[in-house]
RNA sequence: UCCCUGUUAGCUCAAUUGGCAGAGCGGGUGGCUGUUAACCACUAGGUUGUAGGUUCAAGUCCUACACAGGGAGCCA
């Protein structure tokens, strides 16, 4: 019986096969709190029901103990979840000795050095069953809609967007970079599928050490083909309510184990409000910060702008310059790039980034050429500007920021079972 | 890369002006029939990050290094 099975079996017999979380003991009766890997339980043993025997071997169960438990599943309101399993019999795979992680606190050094561990606790275990929701519920959103999940390489010729570090390898004696975006290569499959998405690991080599910063981190990459700029807004915003919704109604139980308040959550609902980049300098021009056009905006000002609505929101037509090569200019404002992000309330900061793409052939060889980019690296990308060229966008939105913000984590690395960041590798 | 703060028992932390090295958890032993990070009693556990220096005396002051945490820039 897994664990999260357990109202099925309500007057039964059960067998859990487990590990032994935590324990208590009152002389006479034991209370042995088993988890599966599907939940946890609490199991009873009372002396004068067991064997001498079998008793004194519940009663030296340690922490993490690997554990087979045989007994009858009971409903009892004295029991954290409101049922429990009355213990017969319980066999010692293995007896566990000095586990680490104690029932108190623990500092986040010492847990990350035991991060092969830590992930048996419960707050981490909830928190991987709500990222796993979260990239089912990425992953069913596009796919209802028709899109194509094509798998986009991590070795990569050359830089994608051309100035962030890269990770380099060695490939057969030619430099080669772990990818920092699948999205060129998105651009190419949406010219052949329409609606395309990738969705795996992206590398950066950026030495930045914060909050919201993993060397490696996962990224959901859609392109569409034919695709307006206001349309791409649109797939986001309903993208972005499909999953916090289905967040909410299925890992209801993980997010009160981590103790997220959802009432913002669920207010989140499209539209989202959509302010222009010179709107967004005013804002923060009365919040006293000096910011010029042309700046890009810091951690600080994004949640500034973010409590100005307690939603999601975007902020679209920034300046040229401010942004990667590929992005197209708004013909009404040459002066501004059709881009958007999308800020998460509550701090979260920037989890989308999305644009319009340039799908003029003459204005992007121009573009690589400013940006002294190799036109021979380029010279694919190019193509799907002489054969068919049509217009198209997409966007990439960061997995672990995304968690961060549906759990309300301090730390990214919270989000993703065996962080990579700044300087780390171990375990 | 830069700035700030730390490093004392396996873990989390105390230690007054520079003057005897302490507690909780975890381990061990015993007690307790409804516990909720259970509780109670007893018990073992220390080269105070490393290397120097000042001092009658350094966990405490100074210098360097190592490691950890927080923040900035860059970004998702």
């Amino acid at each position: 019986m897994d664990i999260n099975e357990a109202r099925n079996y309500i007057g039964k017999e059960a067998t859990i096969k487990g590990w032994v979380y935590n324990s208590r003991s009152s002389g006479k009766i034991l209370f042995i709190l088993l988890r599966d890997g599907t939940g946890f339980m609490q199991c009873v043993m009372a002396k004068n029901e067991v064997e001498d025997e079998t008793f004194a071997r519940a009663k030296a169960l340690t922490q993490e103990t690997s554990v087979i438990a045989r007994g009858t599943i009971r409903e009892d309101k004295r029991s954290p979840n409101g049922c429990e399993l009355t213990l017969k019999e319980i066999e010692i795979i293995q007896l566990t000795r000095d586990y680490p992680i104690t029932p108190k606190d623990h500092g986040v050094g010492f847990l990350m050095e035991n991060r092969h561990l830590w992930l048996r606790s419960k707050r981490q275990w909830a928190i991987l069953r709500i990222r796993h929701q979260i990239e089912r519920a990425f992953r069913d959103f596009f796919d209802n809609r028709g899109f194509t999940l094509v798998d986009a390489p991590i070795l990569t010729p050359n830089a994608c967007e051309g100035s962030t570090t890269l990770f380099q390898t060695d490939y057969f004696g030619e430099p080669a970079f772990l990818s920092q975006s699948g999205q060129l290569y998105m651009e190419a499959a949406a010219m052949a599928l329409g609606k395309v998405y990738c969705f795996g690991p992206t590398f950066r080599a950026e030495k930045s050490k914060t909050r919201r910063h993993l060397t490696e981190f996962w990224m959901l990459e859609p392109e569409i083909a034919y695709i307006t700029f206001e349309e791409n807004m649109k797939l986001q915003e309903d993208m972005i309510t499909y999953v916090i919704r289905d967040v909410l109604k299925n890992r209801k139980d993980e997010l009160d184990i981590i103790e997220r308040d959802t009432s913002l959550l669920e207010k989140v609902e499209p539209p989202f409000p959509k302010i222009y980049y010179k709107e967004a300098l005013e804002i923060l021009k009365k919040h006293g910060k000096a910011v010029e056009w042309g700046d890009d905006f810091g951690s600080e000002e994004e949640t500034i702008l973010a409590d100005t609505f307690n939603k999601p929101v975007f902020v679209h037509h920034f300046p040229i310059g401010a942004k990667a090569f590929y992005m197209k200019p708004d013909p009404e404002e040459p002066n501004t790039v059709l881009a958007a992000d999308l800020l998460a309330p509550e701090g979260y900061g920037e989890i989308i980034g999305g644009s319009q793409r340039i799908d003029d052939y003459d204005l992007l060889l121009e573009k690589i050429r400013e940006n002294n980019l190799s036109e021979e690296d380029y010279r694919w990308y190019l193509d799907l500007r002489k054969y068919g060229s049509v217009p198209h966008g997409g966007f990439g939105i960061g997995i672990e920021r995304t968690v961060a913000w549906i759990a309300k984590l301090p730390h990214v690395r919270e989000t993703i079972s065996f962080p990579r960041l700044l300087g780390k590798i171990y375990p």
